[in-house]
DNA sequence: GAGCCGTGGAC
DNA sequence: TGTCCAAGGCT
């Protein structure tokens, strides 16, 4: 009955083509079938969807572009703005990197995107798969961007122990083999559903490359996924290596995990008597760079003892500490950290402001701040009877 | 090339 | 709880 599929590339192409017309997923992010994308919205969800899920970029897009519909509007923001924006979506530089090349794009490209691969990848915070993305899908571009999903996907298809970055070269020619020659003049299923009323420069042609490339994506997403492949429900069913050699989990080979050390840290959460906290912007570069952040110790790989934590306070005070201590991973080594309270005096201190407690949502702070915050004002709506229970360990 | 750079969800 | 993972880029 089942047709063997044929492992001549053309041909997976458009069975993985076919596949997608009718699995293709609704995000934000796409536009209808037959409409060209905007570039900028296609730019700044893929900035967005860098090492980052789909679900969780989701509302931030949204916000986004309610925000700042245009790449005019983005370049406008202020920085501060952007990173409050971007909270507690990581990667931190991004926003920053966003920032800028909105600011390039509006102030010395006249407002519009680049619309080639070379152009794009000169963007900052854009490299190979966000420029080969952003020029498939936003400009019809014959590319094929690769990422872990893509990867993966054709080194099961072939049976390639390769893996990112050594891999891509090899891995970018045999997903171009499949790109469609040209796209196709006559009907489509984008052309089925252009709405009334589209001028004909805004249709898309069948076989965009941008569609080509997102199918690929919710492939690899979707159903060649990294742990449980549904190989049953795959387009390329019998013709995927991977799956004929019974293990298509193992493709492509894994990377090992290097350890990823503890480090220790106790916050200062520091009132004056007027309900503020000292607060101060971390340095533009390195980790959690441009966000703020409350006066801590070193993050160091031994604990700190309750006698020498306090020589690193931003001001003398008889700094209690608060339960629970919390640990937040980051990418590379994880904090354990302890907040302290204690009230100082309201003066000036270096390099912190004083900020009131009422308004930190108003602050760009990272997670890891905001866990120390909402430990800070859960002691700090106790009532003072119900002060000593959950201490046993902590206290002294 | 390898290390650095967040976070929350799935298992 | 711990581990792995996600539409990478920069230095």
């Amino acid at each position: 009955m089942t047709t063997p599929v044929s492992r001549s590339p053309k041909a997976l192409g458009r069975r993985l083509l076919a596949w997608y017309g009718r699995a293709r997923r609704r995000l934000p992010w796409r536009e209808g079938r037959g409409r060209h994308p905007d570039p900028y919205r296609v730019w700044l969800s893929e900035i967005m969807l860098q090492q980052t899920g789909v679900a969780t970029v989701g509302p931030y897009y949204e916000r986004f572009l309610a925000r700042w519909p245009t790449v005019g509007a983005l370049a406008r923001a202020s920085l501060d703005d952007v990173l409050h924006a971007w909270q507690g979506l990581g990667y931190y530089a991004r926003a920053r990197n966003l920032h800028r090349a909105a600011s390039l794009v509006a102030e010395t490209l006249g407002g519009r995107f680049p619309d080639d691969e070379a152009g794009l990848a000169r963007l900052p915070g854009v490299g190979p798969y966000t420029a080969a993305a952003v020029a498939a899908i936003a400009f019809g571009r014959r590319t094929v961007p690769v990422d872990g999903n893509v990867a993966r996907v054709i080194a099961r298809l072939h049976g390639l122990r390769t893996r990112l970055p050594e891999g891509r070269a090899a891995l970018f020619v045999r997903a171009r083999a499949m790109l469609p020659a040209r796209p196709e003049r006559g009907a489509s299923f984008e052309a089925r559903v252009t709405p009334v009323g589209v001028h004909s420069h805004d249709v898309k042609p069948a076989r965009h490359p941008g569609d080509f490339a997102e199918a690929l994506m919710d492939l690899g997403a979707t159903v060649c996924t990294p742990r449980k492949p549904r190989c049953e429900a795959c387009p390329w069913g019998s013709a995927c290596r991977a799956r004929a050699l019974g293990r298509p989990e193992e493709f492509p080979a894994k990377k090992p995990r290097p350890q990823r050390p503890t480090r220790h840290a106790v916050v200062f959460w520091a009132e004056d008597g007027l309900g503020r906290v000292l607060v101060r912007r971390r340095p533009e570069r390195g980790l959690l760079g441009g966000m703020m952040e409350f006066p801590s110790t070193p993050w160091r790989a031994k604990p700190w003892t309750d006698g020498e934590a306090p020589r690193h306070a931003p001001a003398q005070g008889a700094w209690r500490p608060l339960s629970p201590s919390f640990r937040h991973a980051f990418t590379h080594f994880a904090l354990e950290a302890r907040v302290v309270r204690a009230r100082v005096r309201g003066g000036a201190v270096r390099s912190f402001s004083w900020w009131p407690v009422a308004e930190l949502d108003r602050l760009a702070l990272p997670s890891v701040m905001k866990k120390a915050a909402k430990i800070a004002a859960a002691t700090g709506r106790k009532r003072p009877g119900n002060r000593t229970e959950s201490k046993a360990s902590s206290g002294r």
